[in-house]
DNA sequence: GACTAATTTGCATTCCTATGCAAAATCAGC
DNA sequence: GCTGATTTTGCATAGGAATGCAAATTAGTC
């Protein structure tokens, strides 16, 4: 409709140059004058700054690029949403990317982000395939993993502490006083899904315990099911470790419902994440707690330490999380 | 790091003008062989177009602004995935922003996001000011509203049948056999709670039935879960409309786990969304199907044609859904 | 009031790509 | 091979705002 109100325009009604009202608005100097002029001028013709084109001069677009997968694990949506706050408070924009759930595609995502110019990208939770990663590295754009490491990487990540978290787990559950110990992993081909994996089975070994069965959940509801389905009628587990809560509650589900085993008193079972949901009376799960609020907090502060150029102290931040003893897994006996 | 390629660099390195350049990239005539040089140096180079220079002068920025509440109820992190998919299927892209769940605030973010030259604004869930509506309307940019009408908005909304299908719920409960009817609302400052509540009633009048009892559930989990209380235990209510299904989780929670009462032996409990949490067998919840999928879809098509001008036949498209019989309120003996 | 230092201002240019226009090249037809 | 029609190409400019530079204005000092 109305044409567009530029600069210009308010330049004249103000009766100042164009390059008066880009510093007003920019925050260079000008005189508590012209201030006045050009911000009633302004007002009355409703003129805002066009990002795109001052992103253009500037080279700072003030837009990240988020690519994001698995949002039915309440994790991402929640992890999405303080980012959002995060990021806006910094004055930056988030520019969406769903991935599918098993990263195929990714590469062409974020080419798609760069032609727009991000300042920075974070991928959540999808890795990147090495053809990728050096047109991002060539691009010069600064590119973070979130819950997701990526091994010989030149990208910064953040995650929690997957392989002592897991580690604690074991031991949770060997002194919980269990016997055949399995484990639901997430997706195996996932730097996450190897770590946990890895460190509850280091858990279990330090404590004089071994691992009775492992099986893939893949990050799915209906893979960890039959997993956990296996692990107790096969393998007759008592304990199961659920690499993250998504799957944990199709665990319960399963097991509950349609195998008919009563969880603690049976088979235990433990998640990881303390998504919100974790705490919901019909579930009550125990877990490891990710402090996705401390995750992102890291992730966005690294984010804008390097869009500015600074090299920070540390490339691979680990948040510690904590055991969240609920009502899933029988309590060791002190 | 290396400067960025421009589309002069590839002319320089294709031996063609820069005009030739962009024309390859934007489709425009050009010929087989001019083609094939400035792909091949475009290639060679890593080139690809800057999309804000190109939207600067084309005036078309291809980013759909989305503004979404209420991230922990499973029905938007779905419909957001189902955005994200339709929209870059057609070439746009999302600039998400997350409204605290109240909606203050709201325009301050609108008018951020018209600072980004958007394309058009979908509002999830999410009202508007007056105020804010008529500048959207001054600034000639399309906006659609998600699942929330506006009386007298000048706006396209989509949402799902609110008054049809409250009216069959009400009616499936009737014939459930009940005697005491309660309503934990949604927001009853939003439209869609208002019309889930009017719905209801309508129908449980429509039937020689009345309400009970209603409390405003205000689309969260601890007010719902109150509210439920005292509808059970104060009204002694035995068949709860929740008004939508993120509610009627803690509702559930609650009666079962901290009231002790069965579901739906004592009371029955019907939600709405029909989200796939619905459908976990530890909820099994009945509830009233909003198509999202269909929803979506019609939001995007609306949105399109918006953009592209036309003026769809329908500025308020209301897609029917259906309830889902489960396993939380008594079925009607036929 | 004169003279220097510090601010403020405007001019002109830049960022990168698309596009109207005119010139050049290609094609078609005889 | 020539003419006219058509396509391809390059030139120049636009789109909106930021910025280096120099000119103009203001403030500061004696």
């Amino acid at each position: 409709m109305s044409r567009k109100v530029t600069s210009q325009d308010v330049a004249r009604a103000a009766g100042v140059s164009q390059s008066a009202v880009s510093r007003v608005f920019s925050g260079a100097s000008a005189s508590k004058n012209t201030q006045a002029k050009v911000r009633q001028a302004a007002a009355d013709l409703g003129y805002r700054p066009n990002v795109l084109a001052r992103s253009l001069i500037t080279g700072q677009s003030k837009i990240i690029g988020l690519v994001v997968a698995y949002l039915d694990n309440q994790f991402y949506p929640d992890a999405l949403q303080r980012f959002s706050n995060a990021l806006h408070d910094l004055g930056y924009h988030i520019l969406i990317f769903t991935a599918k759930t098993r990263g195929e595609g990714v590469d062409d995502l974020i080419g798609r982000l760069l032609d727009y110019q991000v300042d920075g990208i974070i991928c959540a939770s999808v890795g990147v395939s090495d053809e990728l990663t050096s047109r991002v590295e060539a691009a010069g754009i600064p590119m973070l993993l979130f819950n997701r490491g990526q091994t010989g990487s030149p990208f910064a990540q953040v995650t929690s502490d997957n392989l002592s978290g897991s580690h604690k787990i074991a031991e949770y559950l060997v002194r919980g006083g269990h016997e055949r110990f399995g484990h639901v992993a997430g997706w195996l081909g996932s730097s996450t899904g190897q770590q946990r994996a890895k460190g509850f089975n280091q858990g279990l070994e330090a404590h004089g315990a071994h691992l009775s069965g492992q099986r893939d959940g893949l990050y799915s509801r209906e893979a960890a099911a039959q997993a956990a389905r296996e692990l107790v009628e096969q393998e007759r587990c008592d304990a199961l470790f659920v690499s993250n809560d998504h799957m944990a509650f199709a665990v319960l589900d399963e097991l509950r419902v349609k195998v008919g085993v009563k969880v603690p008193e049976e088979v235990s079972v433990v998640g990881y994440d303390d998504v919100p949901m974790a705490a919901w009376a019909s579930y009550d799960l125990t877990t490891y707690r990710q402090p996705s609020n401390r995750m992102v907090a890291a992730a966005v502060e690294t984010m804008i330490k390097l869009i500015a150029g600074e090299v920070p102290e540390t490339k691979e931040i680990e948040i510690p999380g904590a055991l969240i003893e609920r009502s899933t897994a029988r309590w060791p006996k002190e």
